[in-house]
Formats: structure tokens, sequence, C-alpha cells
RNA sequence: GCCAGAAUAGCUCAGGGGUAGAGCAACGCUCUCGUAAAGCGUAGGUCGUGAGUUCAAAUCUCACUUCUGGCUCCA
């Protein structure tokens, strides 16, 4: 069977067992009321309207009914019938109604029945529940979904399972999931003392600890130099501003819930900034500008503070304060094209020596509200998707899915478990240059506005940092690994040759420990393999006098009798070239 | 912000209307050791915060805070 036959197959399963999860839920609940159910990744969810909150402990009842269910061997019988039928036959299930009332005339309206089930439904299904099996499902959880998305409708109460087409695949996947737990960037930066946040100093606040501190030292610095050979000036800019900036770049009319509360001093309003931009437009505009200085490429690791409500808070991926690797490019209409395609390039390069290498692009056009000229609007467009062709990256194009005030493409990494994490992002801005009244003298002597662009390559450090530690499960590579070797003597009685080989690692510049504490050479080896630390020295009678190294790796594997020098030289390389080991 | 759940020692967790428990970690002592945990001991908690019920609250109730899973949001 072909992939797309089978993925296609499972979304039949997907959706029948959503079918028949909502029968099992109406066995207990006669009264209750059905939303959607729909097949998703991995699985299905149906949303329901219910007397009674949900507990865990329901879930272990719904899938004993629904086992039940599935081994009478129903009939997915499907019919159609005309408006008004299926208006009388789900009289009193209202959202249904609502959804019948929306279905375009003329379509059909198909309704699956399964013994005494029936849901308006488009289909298609397995032909009876015989396809489906009963040890292949697993119900998941129990959350809080609004009807159609909308806050301000109904919250109904929706039940997320997971189904497979044979207990194996089911248990492949529940394995799955246990493999991303262990990896969850708050657990292991917890076990590998990475960062924090703490309730008394503030939600979404992060903290970084020494360990973390190293890995972000090590990327802010191959950061700076990446910088530095693409041609970009680095900018420092203030955190807080007065009201005067937010209220020309417009944030204060269209983007103020989103912003930390005023401070209030010296009768002026300040506010902490949760963007860079007009910091960098107003150090633009301290000079006046020839068309010969463009382009400016101004790049700052600038920290913004935004209010992200507080249920949307997770771990490092969605915090209150973080550090983008922000940069906006001032340049002509002529240089557009050229400045998308090597910021484009540098993007690709950046996350590729992070290790991301499957990346997907998306751009995103002209919404129907929208600030700025149409032909600018086309230039951007069309020099984005040129930069896109010419990397030869896939894409998928969102039509009207851009800002209000520019085009944009983001780019997606898929990480190690085929997790889909937006980093990149290159916008277009139509918007502030206009309002801060930017401009650049152009050859025939006028006034004109350059084109701005938004770009950060990794998004935001903190954010960028949770996904690296879930691409590596903590084990970074060698480059970036906060402790990159360890130094375990077999007993005290080789700490002395240990401490030289300790010295001459630390002068070469290595992040490298001396474990000289009273555990034996065992638990020392246990404790750095807890700390992912990629090299494992082991020095004992052997090693002193062949002035060697015996290495153990994170992985497992030895090699003993290794000169120190050819160590140090090893090590040298891996960094390097940013290998794994 | 909304729905649901959770909060007990630094960490992982047990317990539960009548003075708080374990393992690991920490600290001290002993052991001097060749590739994933040596042994013994000591210390450590107003049971998230505030209020209420009760003779008595860590336990029951309410509010708040934070976290978790979702929804929404992410111009």
């Amino acid at each position: 069977m072909s992939k797309d036959n089978k993925d296609e197959k499972l979304q039949m399963i997907r959706h029948s067992m959503a079918h028949v999860m909502a029968e099992a839920v109406l066995q207990i609940f006669p009264e209750g009321k059905v939303a959607i159910g729909p097949a998703i990744d991995n699985g299905f969810y149906y949303d329901f309207d219910l007397p009674r909150s949900l507990k865990e402990d329901d879930l272990e009842d719904i899938s004993q009914r629904m086992q039940a269910i599935i081994k009478e061997g129903r009939t997915f019988e499907r019919s159609v019938v005309s408006r008004d039928e299926a208006l009388n036959q789900f009289k009193d299930q209202p959202y249904k109604v609502e959804l019948i009332k929306e279905l375009p005339e003329g379509e059909d309206i198909s309704v699956y029945s399964q013994g005494e089930f029936a849901d308006l439904c488009r289909g298609p299904h397995v032909e009876g529940t015989n396809k489906l099996n009963a040890q292949s499902f697993k119900l998941l959880s129990i959350a809080g979904a609004y009807w159609r998305g909308d806050e301000k409708r109904p919250m109904l109460q929706r039940i997320y399972g997971t189904a497979w087409t044979n207990p194996k695949d089911l248990r492949m996947y529940l394995q799955q999931l246990e493999e991303l737990e262990k990896r969850d960037h708050r657990k292991v930066g917890r076990e590998l003392d990475l960062f924090s946040t703490h309730e008394e100093a503030g939600p979404g606040l992060v903290y970084w600890h020494p360990k973390g501190a190293r890995i972000r030292v090590a990327i802010e610095d191959f950061w700076r130099e990446e910088h530095r050979n693409n041609g970009y000036e680095f900018l420092f800019t203030p955190h807080v501003g007065k009201s005067w900036l937010w209220e020309t770049s417009g944030h204060l009319d269209f983007y103020a819930e989103g912003m930390y509360p005023e401070m209030v001093m010296d009768k002026a309003n300040y506010y902490a900034k949760p963007m860079n931009c007009p910091f960098h437009i107003m150090i633009y505009k301290t000079n006046k500008h020839s068309y010969r200085d463009l382009p400016f490429r101004w790049a700052e690791l600038g920290t913004v503070y935004r209010y992200e409500k507080s249920g949307t808070l997770h771990g490092l991926m969605r915090v209150r304060g973080f550090t983008q690797d922000d940069a906006h490019i001032f340049c002509t209409p002529d240089q557009v094209e050229d400045e998308i395609l090597e910021v484009l390039r540098f993007s690709l390069h950046m996350l590729r020596s992070f290790g991301f290498t499957d990346i997907q692009a998306y751009l995103s056009t002209m919404p129907e509200k929208a600030v700025g000229d149409p032909a600018q609007w086309t230039l951007a467009e069309e020099s984005l998707r040129k930069a896109i062709e010419a990397e030869g990256l896939e894409y998928d194009v969102d039509e009207g899915g851009g800002a209000f005030y520019g085009p944009k493409i983001d780019l997606k990494v898929k990480d190690a478990l085929g997790r889909s994490w937006q980093l990149s992002t290159v916008q277009f801005d139509f918007n502030e240059p206009e309002r801060f009244k930017m401009s650049f003298t152009d050859r025939d002597g006028e006034e004109k506005r350059p084109y701005m662009i938004h770009r950060a390559l990794l998004g935001s450090l903190e954010r960028f940092f949770g996904v690296l530690i879930e691409h590596y499960g903590g084990a970074f590579p060698v480059w970036l690994a906060p402790m990159q070797i360890m130094v375990i003597p077999v007993a005290p009685a080789f700490e002395e040759y240990a401490e030289k080989v300790y010295s001459r690692l630390k002068k070469a510049g290595f992040r490298v420990e001396f474990d000289d504490s009273d555990d034996r050479m065992n638990a020392k080896i246990r404790n750095a393999q807890a700390q992912k630390i990629p090299y494992m020295l082991i020095l004992g009678e052997k090693e002193a006098e062949a002035e060697a190294v015996s290495l153990r790796l994170r992985n497992g594997k030895q090699e003993n009798g290794i000169p120190l020098e050819d160590f140090v030289a090893r090590v040298e390389k891996a960094v390097q070239e940013k290998a794994d080991l």
C-alpha cells in the first residue's frame, strides 16, 4: 500500500473512532450535545457540551464502552438527506443545526449512522467497526475548547484520543510520547541545571543558570561572528521608551494589549519595549542618508517584553521576556531582491549550523487590509518567492496571510522527533517607515522611503534554546555543550596526573571539569553520563605513565590510551566542525 | 483570558481531620577503588498564599498565585 493510501486509511479509522467515542459518551450522557469530531495527526478528538465536567476516570469508562461498540460489529451507513430532514433529525443538537444551516445550498448533506448513533458527517468512514481494532486506540486527555475556536462562544469539553491499525503501532506511538516527555526542555533544563523561572519573581521570565548561560554565550559568539561575516553592524538600544515611540509606531493603537503597562515618571509614560524596530529607526533618523549609504544591516540581540496571556506561557517556548536575534535592513528598491536572497541564505546557514537540516518555508502574501502601495507589495513578494526558489526550498503559500504591514517568509525546522518549530522570519514593513517618515536621498535628488525588512534567524534565544534542548535531548554537540570534558581519576592516587590533564585542557580553552569528589570512579562516570557530558576521561596508572587519556564517550563507546595531545586536537576539530562528538 | 487538573524537603514522589514520610541530592565520618550508584550517620518542610468550617486543618470549603494539558492568542 502506498503511503498516501495508508494515511487515508488511518484518517478513516481515526474519524470513525471519533464517532464511536461520541456514541459512547452519549450512552453516559444521553442529554449531551455533540459538536465536531475530526481525525487529526496521530488520532482524533470530539467536542461535547455535557452536563458536568469530565474526569480522568470517565476516560476508562468511555474506552470500555467504545470497545463494546466496536465488538458489536456495527456498519457505518451513509445516507443523503435534505436540509429539512437533516434539521429535523438533529433538532436536539444545536451545534449540528448551526453547521447544517451553514452548509452551502445544493451540496449533499450526508449522515453516517452506526446503529443507534447518527452523525452529520461528510465522511468517509470505514465500512464497519470490524475494521477498527479495540486494542489499538487510547483516550489521552480531556481539554477545553471553544465552539468553533471562538473565545466568545461556549467552552466545550474535548476528548483527545490516538488510534492505529494495530496494537503494535499504538505501543510505538505511546513510546514516542514517553520519549517526548524525557526530552521535555523543562525537565532537561532542571536536570542539567540550565535555567529556571520563579513564581515569586514573575511568570514567563527566564533565569539562565551558569550552564545554560554557557550555551547561550556559545550561541551568541557564533551569531556575532556570522553577522560580522555577513555585513551586519551591531546596535544596542534601551529596554524602555516613552509613549511617543509607540504612538508613532502605532503599537499603542493595535498592540497595546500585548504590552506591559506603562510606567509613569517625570510626567511621561514609559513602556518596556515589545519590539526593537522603533529604536533602530531612531538611529536611522539621527542622520540624513544618501542612496549611497544603503543598505544598512543593523542587528541587535534585543530583549523585549510582551504581555502573553497567562494560560499561554510554556517553559522557554512562550515567555514574557525574551531576546530576539533581531536585525533590520534598510535599503533601496533595487537592493531588495539581493538583500532578501542574502538574508534567506544566511538564515539557512545558521539553522543548519545548529543541526536543523529539514527546513520548510512559508510565504505569506498581502491581506485584504494592508498598508502600502500594491506595487511595493508585489516587488516584496516576488523577491521573497525568488529567494525561496533560488534556494530550492519546499514552500507553502498562505495567500492573504501576511501582516497588514508587509509580506513575509517564515522558516520552520523539523527537530529530531519530527516536530516542526517556526524559527526564522523575514518580514517587510511598509508601515513604520511611513509613520516615522523615514527617507533617503536618491540619485535624482528626491527624498524617498527606504524599504524596511525585519528579520530574526533564531527567533528568540529563549525559544531557540528550548527547541535545541529538545532536539538534542540535552546531549548537545561539543561546541555547545556546557561541560565538554569531565576528568575522572580512577582513584585519589592519580589525582596529580588528572590535575595535569585538567590544566592542559583548560589552557586549550575547553569547558572542562575535574571530578575530585569522594565518589568512586563508577559513580563519577554515572554522574557525568547523567549530565550528558560528551567526553569522559578516565585517568589511572596506565594513562599517567603514557601521558595519555582513556576516553569514554557519552554514547558508551570507549577508546583507551589516546595520547593527550591527540585528544586535544580531536576536541578542537569537533568544536571547529560543530560535530556531535 | 477560558475549560480541566495539580501544588507535600533542592529533585522524584507516598501519605492524609488528631504534632510530617521514603529514595536521590546536601553535609559529616569511614573506605582508596579501572568504565553507569561503596558503607554508616546528620540535617532539612507553617504540606503554594490568604481566609473560612472545626475542639483540632497539610487533609474539608472558598478566593488567589503558579504550574500542567488544551482552547484562544502569537499585529
